[in-house]
DNA sequence: CAGATCTCAGCTATACTGAAATGC
DNA sequence: CGCATTTCAGTATAGCTGAGATCT
């Protein structure tokens, strides 16, 4: 009774790009919750700080749409970010129904401190592949997501 | 205003084999809920068939540790599974805490068409991908998912 | 006694839906 | 009026924890 029985997996599952996804996308997303576990943050605030970084200011709408935040969701994260002076929320002159949110100075330096804890992060989850695997596989999950991301 | 604007997505999260993964294992999770809905079926239900036939009858603990599901989730799906008469739970002669639960004929018959829907749900996953390609994604992901699980 | 097993109740995080309030 | 935006309330699922009952 060891351990090899206990833990062996079905050849069945073993071969799935599905569960073998499923799997490496769980190991991720527990190294990503704990590599930002000490700046106080989570995914989400990341994404969203990034989204403002790259693309500029954007109403609470468009911002979700970029960062792959829920219309719900985006409101209190929001909340999170702008208790901790990282993101503003202005109302737009143009259109009052909108709060067009910008990243402030604060902001930006938060999202360079997570950048270095996220860089750590993917090198650990894809530390048993050479620098030219690491490449195949991102470009091969990005053929992959923007197969199934285009037809949305 | 385009849809461009909208679904713009960082550059810092397109780079990211964790985002990669994440968005990958998404597709592949509804892809695989779709493709099971007409059997009446969750994936769960898929991974503790397959860990039957695979290995036989096991102890609802052992099972559980083989098809990825938890302890307490496993009493509920063999419940589904047994009221469908697909698995029986019978009390172990020799340890009495424990029940052994075998997978019966119907139980095998009900995954070789889960084993059916299953491969076209892979083929869609993988769709732009040549057999190669494929073959070298299922090698890298595998060497990742090793990597992370045997640490365990 | 410690520990394993099954079961149930409940918690957390994520993704999503519905609807109200406000404004275009 | 229809439609968009923000916000809140609530739902569904997956993964997990705690504890009780039973048994080794």
């Amino acid at each position: 009774m060891t351990a090899d029985d206990d833990d062996a997996t079905p050849a069945r599952l073993t071969s799935k790009p599905s569960w073998l996804l499923s799997q490496a996308a769980m190991h991720g997303h527990r190294l990503l919750t704990d590599g930002l576990a000490p700046a106080g943050s989570r995914g989400y605030h990341y994404r969203l700080l990034a989204a403002l970084e790259e693309f500029g200011p954007a109403s609470q709408a468009r911002l979700g749409g970029r960062a792959g935040v829920d219309r719900s969701d985006v409101v209190a994260a929001l909340n999170d970010l702008a208790a901790r002076g990282m993101v503003e929320r202005t109302p737009d002159p143009a259109d009052r129904r909108r709060n067009i949110v910008t990243i402030t100075p604060a902001g930006r330096a938060h999202l360079r401190r997570l950048d270095r804890l996220l860089a750590r992060v993917q090198d650990e989850l894809v530390a048993p592949l050479s620098p030219g695997e690491r490449a195949q596989l991102v470009r091969l999950l990005t053929r992959i997501v923007e197969h199934h991301g285009a037809a949305r």
